[in-house]
DNA sequence: CGAACGTTTGAGATGACTCAAGCGTTGTGG
DNA sequence: CCACAACGCTTGAGTCATCTCAAACGTTCG
């Protein structure tokens, strides 16, 4: 089932059975993509969304000097760009971080899913704003947060997020991206992100190397970060289980 | 009308006569606010979204010593927490900072109308995402831009947007907030801002003063801010006005 | 007239940046 | 199989943007 990830464990928003088939349907085919590949413009018109089933992958923003700001990191289980379904045009562009497999939906699909299907159809409108809801957490970072705090809250984000995806046991995980990455994600230079996971290895809070993560302090981490989870509007469940019963393996 | 400028010269899903007729019928009541009243928050079960008529509104994140992060200015027209509806708790505050008015819709008339028509329920959707676009070009706007740049960022943006709601002619227009709201969207200090404004004052590009925004140079201040209105979705006839041809009034 | 609020300015501290160089690992072609 | 290129990580030294703390000023309103 391409549509495992889609959804699980958000809040009151599980797919019915008969939902997720239909969804399994629309799929009109599953690509594996090169790292680093782009896959939509800004600007461009599209005809497909695309969901994450296998890596990580991006949105983001260069600027005039080519420097570059990340507005969205997704992981498997995220519908990508989902909204360039009633948005048409994107205004940023879309990039696989990792190799990366993926299921294309085309729109004419998910237009009839509106018609016939509205309760599914009020679940994909919600899956959308909690990429929204992710936006302003990161808004919060970014404004708010110092080097150090900024980093912290982002790798207890992405935990929590592959926790709940069945890819992190709340304290490692592999996350194929470089510290330039994460400099472009925090709004920090690479050189200052390296000395901020210094930091962080010293107080012995988290360790990132060579792509794998791993979380000594997960509640210290999330303090250091202002990191309260409830904006990803996962089940109280889950969530429960996130500080205290990890429940699944290393991807 | 009190939906005449909701999504009014939007991208090709401006409202058909009898969906803004559906739209009206659902507003339950029409309120008057005062300044600096918070309206809904984060955590809070609810059960109708404000549509803004009047006044300036805002949604916000405080951290924990008590700084905020803004995360979203609304401006007349806009479907304030519409996102409330899918998402039934929101993940931050909203608050008026101007007086203002604003029409109340109820969720359950919105269930019926996304049963109803579809086509009015995608419009709905659309909403939702242009906030969700405004983040991106605010995370952007955070992560990659200096001071200056910041604060001519967002006021190019809050400019176009008055521009397309009728409220400015592209260089002047009323904004009722002060110099501490700016430093809360642009994550800096007020009197950082402060700073900053006379910077723009002595570089003639823009005039801040008792809530009157003057735009002495709006392709300047653009550019110093490297905004680019795509990310706002406005019709293309609009958006060439933006730079060329003002059409409406001083609000 | 005084209180409250927003704006303005100064001086000094500091967090993050820039520039520059060196190091370690990986993959590849001679 | 070695050599080297490419890439990412690490560290140092100096600079600069923004912050902090503090005080004064102007305006509005009761």
């Amino acid at each position: 089932m391409f549509t495992e990830r889609f959804l699980r464990d958000k809040r009151g928003v599980s797919l019915e059975l008969a939902e997720r088939q239909r969804l399994e349907r629309a799929i009109s085919e599953v690509l594996t993509l090169e790292p680093r590949t782009t896959i939509a413009r800004a600007g461009e018109r599209l005809h497909q969304s695309t969901l994450l089933i296998e890596g990580i992958m991006s949105r983001y923003i260069d600027d005039r000097n080519g420097l570059r700001q990340l507005v969205a990191v997704h992981v498997p289980g995220d519908f990508v760009d989902l909204h360039a379904f009633p948005l048409q045009t994107l205004d940023h562009d879309v990039a696989t971080m990792t190799a990366a497999t993926v299921a294309i939906v085309p729109h004419a699909e998910l237009e009839t899913i509106t018609l016939e299907m509205p309760a599914l159809a009020r679940k994909l409108w919600f899956a959308t704003l909690i990429d929204a809801s992710i936006h302003r957490a990161w808004l919060f970072r970014l404004g708010r947060l110092d080097a150090v705090g900024r980093v912290a809250h982002f790798l207890a984000e992405i935990n929590a997020r592959l926790v709940s995806a069945g890819l992190s046991d709340g304290r490692r995980f592999a996350l194929g991206i470089t510290q330039a990455d994460l400099a472009e994600i925090c709004g920090l230079t690479n050189v200052h992100v390296n000395r901020v996971m210094r930091q962080l290895r010293e107080e012995r809070l988290c360790v990132f190397r060579s792509s794998l993560v791993e979380i000594l302090k997960p509640e210290a981490l999330a303090a250091r970060g202002q990191f309260d989870p409830s904006y990803l509007y996962i089940d109280d469940r889950t969530h429960a289980s996130l500080s205290s019963h990890p429940r699944s393996a290393l991807s």
